[in-house]
DNA sequence: GGCACTACCTTGCGCCGCAGGGTACTTCGA
DNA sequence: TCGAAGTACCCTGCGGCGCAAGGTAGTGCC
C-alpha cells in the first residue's frame, strides 16, 4: 500500500465525523460538502459523500429540508441533531487518543540515540 | 458509525505503517508486535496482524528469518527494507498532511463565538 | 440549440480489520 | 503421565466504506 492509498484508508471513519463537524455551526447542502472536503482533501469524489449522507441521514444524525437555490436546481440543506452532536462529540475524544498512539509510534525516540 | 467503529476503520492503513516503525530500529517477531500494537489500541486480534505482515513481506517492505526461541516454538523475526523504509519516510509525510485535515475541521473555530 | 455549470444520486469493485478457529511446541504442576 | 496454560505461527468469511464512473435535471449564456 503506497502512501497515498494508506491515506485513502485513513479517511475511512474520518470523513463521516468531518461532515458532522462541518454541520456543527449552519445547515448547509451536499454540493457545498463535496467542494470544501476536496479542498481539504478528505475526499476524491462526490460517490463518497452522498451514500455517507444517506447513512447520516438514516441514522439521525442529520436532519434535512429542500431549499430552492436561487439559480440552480433545488437543494438539500443537512443540519446536525442532537445525537449527531453526541457522535461528534464521542469522536472527538477518539481521535484525540488514536492520533496520539500513531504519533508516538511513529515518531518515537530511536533507542541507540546518544 | 459509532466512535469506536469508526476507530475500527481509522485503523485501516495507520497500522500497516506503525508496524514499519515498529521495525525501523530493530528485528522483531510477529507475537512480540500484536502484544505492542493491542497495548497500544491499534489492533483488536491477531487476525489483523499476521494477515498484514503476510503483506509487507509479498510487497518486499520487510524481510524475513526464522530463528530460534529460547524457550518455545521458533519465531519468524521481521526487518525493514529499503523500500520499506521509503515508504515508511512517505508515510510520516502523509500522515502529518491528513492529521493536521482532520483537525483543522475538527476544532475549527465556531464563526459566531464572541 | 448547445455548452457549461450546478446539484442531486446510484452501482460495482476492491480492500482490509476483525472474529473465530486451527496447529504445534514447551513447561509445569497434579 | 497427562493435561492445562503459555508461546507462536497461521487462515477463512464477513462486513463496511471510499472510489471511479456514470446518470438525471434544472439554469443561464451565446
Amino acid at each position: 500500500m503506497g502512501a497515498e492509498a494508506a491515506v485513502t484508508q485513513l479517511r475511512r471513519g474520518a470523513v463521516e465525523h468531518c461532515v458532522l463537524a462541518l454541520l456543527e455551526d449552519e445547515e448547509r447542502y451536499g454540493y457545498d460538502l463535496v467542494h470544501e472536503l476536496t479542498a481539504a482533501g478528505l475526499v476524491a469524489s462526490e460517490g463518497t459523500v452522498y451514500p455517507l449522507l444517506s447513512r447520516l441521514r438514516k441514522d439521525d444524525l442529520v436532519a434535512t429540508v429542500w431549499r430552492d437555490s436561487p439559480a440552480g436546481p433545488p437543494r438539500r440543506y443537512y443540519a446536525l441533531t442532537r445525537p449527531g452532536q453526541r457522535a461528534l462529540d464521542d469522536f472527538r475524544v477518539a481521535w484525540t487518543g488514536f492520533a496520539a498512539a500513531v504519533e508516538t509510534i511513529l515518531h518515537r525516540k530511536h533507542q541507540e540515540d546518544r
